[in-house]
RNA sequence: GCGCCUGUAGCUCAGCUGGAUAGAGCAACGGACUUCUAAUCCGUAGGUCGUAGGUUCGACUCCUACCGGGCGCACCA
């Protein structure tokens, strides 16, 4: 990676200079394009120990670097204000980015074996958008900490014991008999297409939502039944775990964990004073499970509707794993209000009930449902209007990287067919002495994509994905809009620009596969 | 009352784990299609980063308090 690299030239200049190793040292890039392609501020972190202004240190590694290390990176050194910046020698901006996709990136990450379980939906109504979201935020961190080497395995956990399933079958029994359902019941109107098919409620409601969430891609490795750890005991064993790990105490005819020596609030409840277990001991027992099933890393995604049991939920892991804290990750999805041209909306108009996720894909198609759930920050609500994501316009983010996938397919295709080169294989004639302000922008963006990739895995930010392959696509519109390719006369030049167009593509190809959101050819 | 998330342009949001003059899109206004897809581009305008303190060479970013919004606080699941 170029940004690893480069810092590590960086520390080999200092150490030739005698200075140790600086902790703390960025690479990132300048606030203004024009100050340059990367900057450090290992000035600012050298003034104290240097006693001199970072701008005076900044300087003299300047000079250092420009005579000594500039060449061989072909990266020009300069500096601003106490900060240094570094800009690409234009040859050798091209010819990274020439090469740029030949091998596999390499990410400075330790692989490691990653069980991820979301969704979850309890199968006793219908998937909501909220759902949607963890199905989409699930999903594609699954397949961006894959893309970074971890071996993933993705999980979902049916809800299939306890009283919100006998809930459910009594409301569907007593819709069979004609009865009213029960004041505690389901009302929602799929409960009356239940009653009027030969179907097992629960087993009927599961396949539901693996079909739904197939429809966008969303597939899982493991469907883990609640009831199966009853079946075979692994509940007992696991509230017996408890008990081994000196955290569980019997009170009141109950019996306890003491989660408080965690830091949660009050002890949980794990067998009731008559005698049944709490949803919590459940879980815990599944949990247990999951760490006997050899995972160095669990991750969980949560809506956040049950934030309030994160802290209970750690305090049982860390009791089960000898204190090992970072063995869960809980991500929490805020919630999604959905609009339709700037007005809330809640119920279908179809089934009078809630609007569910099958219907938004119904209305707005699988691409921009994924794109829409994914593109901001799990920690905030989201605002989902289904009105901007059909529209076919420039306001619909999905429609305008599409069009970005499609306008360059269409130009190497006419690349192909009209000048008889071919992009894929083409070699580049010349480097160039300058080029377009905009070819070097998009140039840059591209270069940064491992970069944004490993931090987006590590930091567990699906969303800026969707972000840099958005801007992605408008460096490449502005691109295209300023440097003709077909009609360009120098032959060096057009060979750089179809160049940098395929490199465009493989990169937006790169993003979207991850995203999960499909690269059309035309539009 | 306690806990988690959140407050950035009229609206929806970025802001890369403390760095340079706070950025996009939409909406508004003005331009660009006989020229590689105008589902596009270029430009103008728009800000006390909720408020007040604190830490720091440097704060949208960290800390404290307060104000506003969402969610949650069961021997329910």
């Amino acid at each position: 990676m170029i940004e690893v690299t480069l810092k590590r030239e960086l520390n080999n200049m200092l150490s030739a200079l005698n200075i140790g190793d600086v902790p703390d040292i960025t690479i990132e890039a300048p606030r203004q394009a024009d100050h340059g392609d990367y900057a450090t501020n290992v000035a600012f972190k050298l003034a104290p120990a240097f006693k001199k202004s970072p701008k005076q240190i900044a300087e003299q590694l300047v000079a250092d670097w420009n005579s000594n290390y500039a060449a061989k990176m072909g990266l020009q050194a300069s500096s601003l204000n106490g900060f240094i910046n570094f800009k690409w020698t234009v040859g050798a901006l091209q010819s990274k980015l020439v090469h740029f996709f030949d091998d596999e990136f390499k990410y400075a990450i330790a692989p490691k074996k990653i069980l991820l379980e979301y969704v979850s939906a309890n199968p006793t109504g219908p998937l909501h958008i909220g759902h949607g979201r963890w199905a989409v935020l699930g999903d594609v961190t699954a397949r961006l900490l894959q893309v970074v080497g971890h071996e993933v395995s993705k999980e979902f956990y049916i809800n299939d014991a306890g009283n919100q399933i006998n809930i459910l079958y009594d409301s569907v029994a007593a819709a069979r008999e004609g009865k009213p359902i029960p004041e505690n019941g389901y009302h929602g109107h799929y409960i009356k297409e239940l009653a009027e098919l030969d179907v097992d409620p629960v087993e009927y409601m599961v396949e539901h939502q693996q079909n739904v969430l197939a429809s966008i891609d969303v597939e899982f490795d493991q469907w883990f039944s609640e009831k199966s750890l009853y079946a075979d005991g692994r509940v007992d064993r696991g509230l017996q775990a408890v008990r081994d790990s000196g955290y569980g105490y019997d009170a009141d005819g109950a019996l306890w964990f003491r989660s408080t020596d965690f830091g949660d609030d009050k002890d949980r409840v794990l067998i009731k004073s008559d005698g049944s277990k709490t949803y919590f001991a459940v879980d815990v027992a599944y949990h247990y499970d999951k760490i006997n099933r050899g995972y160095d890393k669990l991750i969980n995604i949560w809506g956040a509707d049950h934030h309030g049991y994160v802290a209970r939920v750690k305090a049982a892991l860390a009791a089960l794993t000898d204190k090992d804290e970072d063995k869960l990750s809980i991500i929490i999805g805020q919630l999604v209000s959905l609009y339709r041209n700037g007005e809330q909306v809640r119920m279908s108009k179809r089934t009078g009930d809630m609007i569910t996720l099958e219907d938004v894909i119904a209305e707005i198609g699988g691409d921009a449902t994924r794109f829409f759930l994914i593109h901001k920050s799990a920690d905030t609500q989201l605002d989902f209007d289904l009105g901007v994501a059909t529209a076919q316009s420039s306001d619909n983010p999905v429609y305008y990287i599409q069009y970005g996938h499609a306008r360059i397919c269409s130009l190497l295709a006419k690349v192909e067919q009209e000048l008889s080169i071919v992009p894929s294989s083409v070699k580049m004639l010349a480097f160039a002495e300058e080029i377009h302000p905009n070819e070097h922008q998009l140039a840059m963006h591209i270069l940064r994509l491992p970069q944004e990739i490993e931090l987006a895995a590590t930091q567990l930010k699906p969303h800026t994905i969707a972000n840099y392959v958005l801007e992605l696509g408008r460096y490449f519109h502005s691109f295209y809009e300023s440097c003709p390719i077909v009609s360009c006369e120098h032959d060096a030049t057009r060979v750089w620009r179809i160049k940098l167009a395929y490199q465009t593509r493989e990169a937006m190809q790169y993003c979207l596969s991850i995203l999960g959101v499909s690269a059309p050819e035309r539009m």
